[in-house]
DNA sequence: CTGTTAGCGCTTTCAA
DNA sequence: TTGAAAGCGCTAACAG
């Protein structure tokens, strides 16, 4: 059921009743409602791909991201969701599994698809083509969690949250304390976090310390154990993400020690079932809905000519601290 | 960049570079090398909205789902979009957040979105108009999670997973076993569990126990709690979701119980984060990923005219179980 | 306020 | 094996 098939309908043009659908105002009064009849008896709905074809508008949004297994991530999608469900678009998310070949592919194949513009989750600007692509092609772009001077940016200050931790917890008594990273190589978060963690034992007047990295996530709790085995053992792990922080408490467990009594854990990133945990975790949180949405806004926004996507438009969010119970006064030392 | 340009470049016709990309043994070795070198040179891609027009196939999936915040969703979403993107698929995925109306308008914007197919997660059958309408339009469509005579479902059998998890606990020792479930009212596959359950209890000639209904996930812990607090309270819990079991284990370790010492908990999905839990969450897995793969290739496959897509090609799946450590015997009785 | 017309980029007969 | 031509459904000048 096409236009047409409206026009012949109400006996209009087809030209009328698409007025009626994007412009109603310069139809009269009376034909809208011919025309709105119509279609509706006739449950028209005008073609995407033909109003895309003639537009050279497709009022879809790509989405490129590593993962939905890590609920940060989710998360973020749900608040990208959210956003384009309300300004009606429509998104098409392409997952990467941190393969920069995979994020080169995922650009290609959107931007051939005709998406209108991209939200890059996490992607890093050090050593993604894909972006460079993208900035060549003119598509309009906006990085989620990422912090570069050279693009659209909308994201948390890793490294200062993360060097006011350490000095919460210097207050509460630790010395010892211990950060836990995935590769901080392919990711400039784990690396902006570990500056703040180095930042933050520098500003407390502390030796340099342990920074143990576990590349894969099956080996975490293998490589948390060995390093809680230790004698000087950590009294606090500062861990890069809530899922190592959660793998990080299990294995303080297993290792016999109690959370928060013998060693204290710290997250970052506020995953919601963090909360539901015993302990609850305590952790650095970020909005992580809120990036998703303000980055689609931000894009929208490009796209309506409201604002220009250069790294000016970036925005930098408020992160927050939830206290939690897996951190305490490490025990004093006999 | 259009076909033109590449035709003109490669000094063939448009209708030969189209033949070069769809039909590549219609044309002959040299010129579609011409014509492949001349795509390359220009940085050609074909326009998908044109091609989608022209075809009337987008070579798009919609994925209807409640929400990606419960990481069972996550990860079969995740399943469905790898299985997508092997195939050189898109999805487009909109949340409802379990609202009826909000599925409908989503199934309304998606076939209007030209569609392909859609995958319906978690769709109730029972009351769903969104089915009805998919079904008079014609949109070829796969119920993920969800079983019912009228439709092709990619599924588990959760009511015979439940009772015999019923059995088992039964084995172990326990007698007061109650069981934690949403809103049954809005969920079939809850139904399905609670039925499961009061099978299970009857087989082993134990009386109709406790259904506790939590119907929002906010109010959870407190309804647990006071389940717990009650004296003859249960001495194992099982939950009818994961997410619930979670919080079931807070709520009993704030009451002051040890899990699995003074309760067992079990749950229902087998979401990853359960297996680093401490303790880790017993529970009964299914293939949350394999679920989403298969329907999406079970839609494909109808796509292709390989399946007609009847109720005839639902597809059954084996649950698991996931011993975990939440679970032991009762405290005999003093 | 409404209709006519042209064309978005592509695929596919049909004819050569 | 290749090209010419038509048309998928829609929108936006332009003219009336």
């Amino acid at each position: 059921v096409s236009i047409h098939a409206v026009a012949s309908e109400a006996g209009v043009s087809a030209a009328t009743v698409s007025r009626v659908f994007n412009h109603p105002a310069k139809v009269s009064q009376a034909t809208r409602q011919l025309v709105e009849e119509a279609a509706r008896g006739l449950g028209y709905a005008p073609n995407a791909s033909a109003r895309t074809l003639r537009t050279q508008q497709s009022r879809m949004l790509g989405v490129v991201l590593p993962t939905l297994l890590n609920p940060v991530f989710a998360e973020c999608l749900d608040g990208i969701a959210q956003a384009a469900a309300e300004q009606g678009w429509a998104i098409v998310p392409v997952m990467t599994h941190y393969q920069l070949e995979q994020e080169q592919r995922a650009v290609e194949q959107l931007t051939a698809g005709n998406v209108d513009g991209l939200v890059m989750v996490v992607s890093n600007p050090a050593d993604s083509q894909a972006l460079q692509r993208l900035r060549s092609l003119g598509r309009p772009y906006v990085l989620a969690y990422s912090r570069h001077p050279d693009h659209p940016c909308v994201s948390v200050d890793s490294a200062q949250a993360v060097e006011s931790l350490v000095g919460w917890l210097v207050e509460m008594g630790h010395r010892r304390i211990a950060m836990v990273t995935g590769q901080t190589s392919v990711s400039d978060r784990a690396q902006q976090r570990c500056e703040g963690f180095a930042r933050g034992m520098q500003r407390a007047g502390l030796p340099p310390a342990t920074v143990l990295q576990v590349p894969f996530i099956e080996t975490a709790s293998v490589a948390i154990s060995a390093l809680l085995r230790g004698r000087e053992r950590p009294t606090a792990l500062v861990c890069s993400n809530d899922l190592l922080a959660i793998r990080g408490m299990r294995a303080a467990r297993l290792a016999g020690l109690d959370v928060p009594r013998d060693i204290s854990v710290v997250g970052f990133d506020g995953i919601a079932i963090g909360e539901d945990l015993m302990p609850m975790l305590t952790t650095i949180t970020q909005p992580n809905a809120e990036i998703g949405r303000l980055s689609l806004k931000l894009l929208l926004s490009a796209l309506d000519g409201k604002v220009e996507l250069g790294p000016r438009a970036s925005l930098s969010l408020h992160h927050g601290f939830r206290a939690g119970e897996s951190c305490a006064p490490p025990l004093p030392t006999r």
